[in-house]
DNA sequence: TACTACATCTCGCAT
DNA sequence: ATGCGAGGTGTAGTA
């Protein structure tokens, strides 16, 4: 494709809200929350239909520029090549692209009006956690889950037997000190907010690193494995796809 | 494109490491670390040249379905769709994308063995603080920056001129209540491990919650105004690029 | 709008 | 391989 078509063809779909894809050899400035530059090569250009801009090298799985969507689109026709700005008017992001070869695009307006249904997540596990409270302790009594409090966001909120407070925080996965000390956080304001010193925490997870574990229990704190449940089940181990 | 020609050309580039985008119609299952499904839909496929598989809706900065790259790519014709399964073998994440109508496919050997050159980093602002420790405070003296110790990583860590050692932790974006309590580790981890009390911290960042400030405060610890150091410079204001 | 915390976070680095 | 922290993190939810 020729500069002036793929340069007409990209101020096209930007006000027509078609999702563009091309192949292109370019060179890429970027500056804004941070200053990037990065030197000719050939890279996939996508500019979806919110005019969000995605600039992919031929490897790795992130772009490696990129305008979020609601970019404002300009295109300038120079000589021997094209360059698309992407800026984005809250972020204040510019994205500068050059591009000297065009070696293959397409566009279409897509339809799709479907959200994706997830399971696995924290929130799935704050659930599990409130139906199934004896995963954290035998006399583990859940009062709330998913609050946001004056505390902060306490996954599961409740109380053991002999009355303690006890601020549950779920991870789906290896629980390290960052949650730990997440953890702390919540338990200390309650104590500061409720002004007592009764007030414990439980830390649930599939797994927890040895220096997480350290610090959770130098604190007093304790930890609970629990995997965050999936509900939407496909055989793992069943390669074909007989049964879908 | 007809079915059976997409099937062909997807198991062509996943061998042959091409790089392949198309517009389809289709719906998705994931299974791996979490579980997921989207019902039919027009979507983007890009099958990157490290077999890293990517599901875009028309919409979204991100991918609503992916595999990272060194995905197992593998392709069933059946009767009226065909379907793209990724798996990836170190993950177990598994994608099962059903396509029912290809509306534009292109695929292209892409060259680029370019790497981003990028400032405004976390590091290149510890770099400016180590240069510049007037920024933190009159008295402070910097002995070491972006040290892996057995305290924790320590961006700057240096000491007053009454002899207190100062831990000074970089962000550079708005620092929020988890960055005062990473500092407040470190700290904690630094006083125990010298066996003195004897310790503060600074938060160096552009911006500060409320909450974080008044946790920092609690703690006894200060914040600095530090802007991320940029030093490829594009003027932001100028659209056009003659400078270039 | 600002703040908070999750994410199939991803990625790199160091142990 | 695992642990740890940065990221142009993005995104959703709430005040």
């Amino acid at each position: 494709m020729d500069l002036s078509s793929f340069a007409s063809l990209v101020s096209f779909v930007s006000t027509h809200n078609e999702f563009f894809v091309a192949f292109v050899h370019c060179r890429i400035r970027y500056s804004g929350r941070a200053e990037a530059e990065l030197d000719w090569g050939d890279r996939m250009i996508v500019l979806k239909q919110d005019n969000a801009l995605l600039i992919h090298q031929p490897v790795n799985g992130n772009p490696i520029n990129y305008i979020k969507p609601g970019a404002h689109i300009s295109v300038f026709r120079e000589e021997g090549c094209v360059i698309i700005e992407g800026a984005h008017p809250q972020t204040n992001d510019v994205v500068l692209c050059e591009v000297s070869s065009v070696y293959d695009a397409m566009s279409r307006r897509l339809e799709d009006g479907r959200k994706q249904l997830l399971a696995g997540t924290e929130a799935d596990m704050s659930d599990y956690i409130r139906d199934n409270p004896q995963v954290i302790s035998s006399d583990f009594t859940p009062l709330s889950r998913e609050e946001h409090t004056k505390y902060g966001f306490i996954d599961v909120f409740g109380h053991d037997k002999q009355g303690t407070l006890v601020i549950v925080e779920c991870k789906r996965y290896a629980a390290s000190l960052a949650c730990v000390t997440q953890l702390r956080r919540y338990v200390e304001k309650m104590k500061e907010l409720r002004g007592t010193d009764n007030v414990t925490g439980v830390l649930a997870s599939p797994k927890i690193t040895p220096n997480a574990q350290a610090m959770l229990s130098d604190w007093g704190f304790s930890w609970a494995r629990v995997e965050p449940p999936k509900r939407l089940l496909i055989n793992r181990h069943q390669k074909t796809l007989a049964d879908w």
